[in-house]
DNA sequence: GATGAATGAGTATTCATTCAT
DNA sequence: TATGAATGAATACTCATTCAT
């Protein structure tokens, strides 16, 4: 068992190191653009030894989202858990979760959009299909809910809570993508957060009751 | 000169019907994995025919963007013209218009974003890049001035017009791409254009001063 | 007749011209980087225009040879035919013969090697296959009679017509390729006659009996 | 050291085995006529395999051309390098050498013209460009270092020595390419020799001083 | 005759994936 | 396990040739 549980361990380590060279790979040229042989030289490891760890490129590249979704369930469920915290905290204390997220790994945004195309979803095995579909669920409930008791308590308008963790997400999302659009996310990242806080500030006061 | 009129027009609609099929190929299976033979059969043409028309795929997608450029500064300098209308009525106008606009061709945002590669960019001729940069400045610039008006009237809060208006097309695209994300919207379209409301009330009252 | 006259030559006119523009551009392109398009544009015609006067491709090239053989079996015998003249001075006369003929058309020696591919003659007309033939074999010919005089009389060394004859051609295709691959003939024209003056000097002298 | 070796080997072979194949197909149909797929074909490999060990077909192409001068420069400094004999002797080895070159590889007058296109030079390698210009550099130097000592011991007549080499060389081409238009070579190995006999003792005597 | 738009077969090159070692 | 050489299907783009007008 020591043997079995020292490779696994080993397996595991080469699982992160391809995925950490994937992801610098993905994120410099795109998904079409980057090449498995590009990601196997920055990781150092041959071609083939890609396949013996991900099934194809499509699953490599599905499981960083698992990693980076895994990371936002953590933080956000964090969030939610703190005691006596009211959903106005809550809120902003989400704000800077979602932060620390995309901090952790840029490349969140794409992924989950690039996750979404049908030939993508074809191409992964049903396992790695319903761990994303789990998280994602649960990371997108677990924001509602701050919503859910913002609205109960009326402190939050009157809308239906998943339409404003949409919404949350869609200007987060938004905002992102439209600055890396404009080239700006790379010459400054100071100006990426204090977009954000502008986004999130008027998020915040729209979404307040009265 | 009938004649000479007569082939440019001809010439014209040849565009159209290879652009209409780009779109639908593109929409459906993103730049990477549409292929000109794809396009070339739902056009209906053979695949030489469509360089004839455009120089190469790069070009071809984005003379898609142009189209849809025009449309969208079309729209923002018209809500921008109307005499008497306030900031308030105005910024209601701008949302109305962009959601014309995503009617008119729900594949603005990727192309906008698909525009920036710096990779796409070598490909298009200088003078088809100039356009596309000419309009895009412009389209933004005209969103900036009714920030500014409402800023400089006290109706919108303090912040600089042109991060309001990032912020106003973040909010925007940020939904777009979420719900389609989520494949929400081929689904039904009316629960985009809820969400969409749901968004712009948010960001419309975050906006307002006070 | 008047009407049928007028038309033949008017065609013939169409042919030259077509000719004159397909000789500039295969002169500066080769016949595989060449186009019809090219040949076409620079002519003024469109391209469907020049199938009217050439079969394809490959005739409208070996038309061009045909027009050049002429001329040089319209110099040579030119030369034999010179009533008095021993084969020394025949011999001279040749030579100036061939610079001439390379001047009316530097692309005389590529074009008799590219007529040699199978490919080439494979798609040539019978009748045009058959005159090139011709015109090749008369020049040869009147060429070998020169040395043939020259042996007879005891004034060239004691080897084949034919084979001297072989060996004149060569040394001035030679010279000709050789100064091309160099880039020297474009750059002076001098350089080129100097060194076709050298390679016949030699030759001369090398071809003389004791 | 032993694995690496053999693996180095393998790949030198494997090389080897491709340009073997290359060199059938380009002799047989041209460089524009033959197509990738042909020499993959004769190499009996997919033609994914020749992009591991050539740029692209110029690469190819370019790379037979290297071998063939390597073994001319070889051939040539041996003449040169013999001690006690004199201009006389070395020009008849050197005319001897250069038919071995030719039979080594037929390809060699083709090649050394293909070569000096600028569209051919601008696609291979600066290093192996840098190779085959040093290799021509100094083979041709070799060849003028014979005439020059000839002219200087007053043998040969009074030309420059590069004139004379360029003319020595012109005389070889020459007599290849000009059998080789009238398909006798493939016909007949002997007519060739006997051919460049006659063309060398010509332009042996030639040169001859007095 | 002349046109030039349309064709579609042809080709160099790339790259995800496999498999013998 | 790991390798990396080999594969071969896939694809953007070109261009000689045709044919309706």
């Amino acid at each position: 068992m020591g043997i079995q549980e020292r490779k696994e361990r080993e397996k595991e380590r080469r699982r992160q190191q391809i995925m950490v060279a994937a992801k610098r790979v993905f994120s410099e040229k795109g998904f079409s653009k980057a090449t498995m042989e590009d990601i196997a030289q920055e990781a150092e490891l041959s071609p083939g030894t890609l396949y013996l760890y991900f099934k194809n490129k499509e699953e490599l590249y599905a499981s960083l989202s698992l990693r980076i979704l895994q990371y936002l369930l953590l933080r956000i469920e964090h969030v939610n858990a703190v005691k006596g915290a009211g959903p106005d905290d809550k809120l902003k204390q989400l704000m800077e979760a979602m932060y620390d997220v995309y901090e952790f790994d840029p490349l969140i945004i794409i992924n989950m959009f690039h996750l979404q195309s049908s030939e993508t979803l074809r191409n992964l095995s049903p396992q790695l299909l319903e761990e994303i579909k789990d998280l994602s669920g649960k990371s997108m409930g677990a924001i509602s809910q701050i919503f859910k008791e913002g609205v109960a308590k009326g402190i939050f308008i009157n809308h239906h809570p998943v339409a404003l963790a949409d919404t949350f997400w869609s200007v987060f999302s938004g905002v992102i993508l439209w600055l890396t659009s404009k080239k700006l996310i790379d010459e400054s990242k100071d100006f990426l957060k204090e977009t954000l806080s502008v986004a999130f500030e008027i998020f915040y006061k729209g979404v307040k009751a009265k």
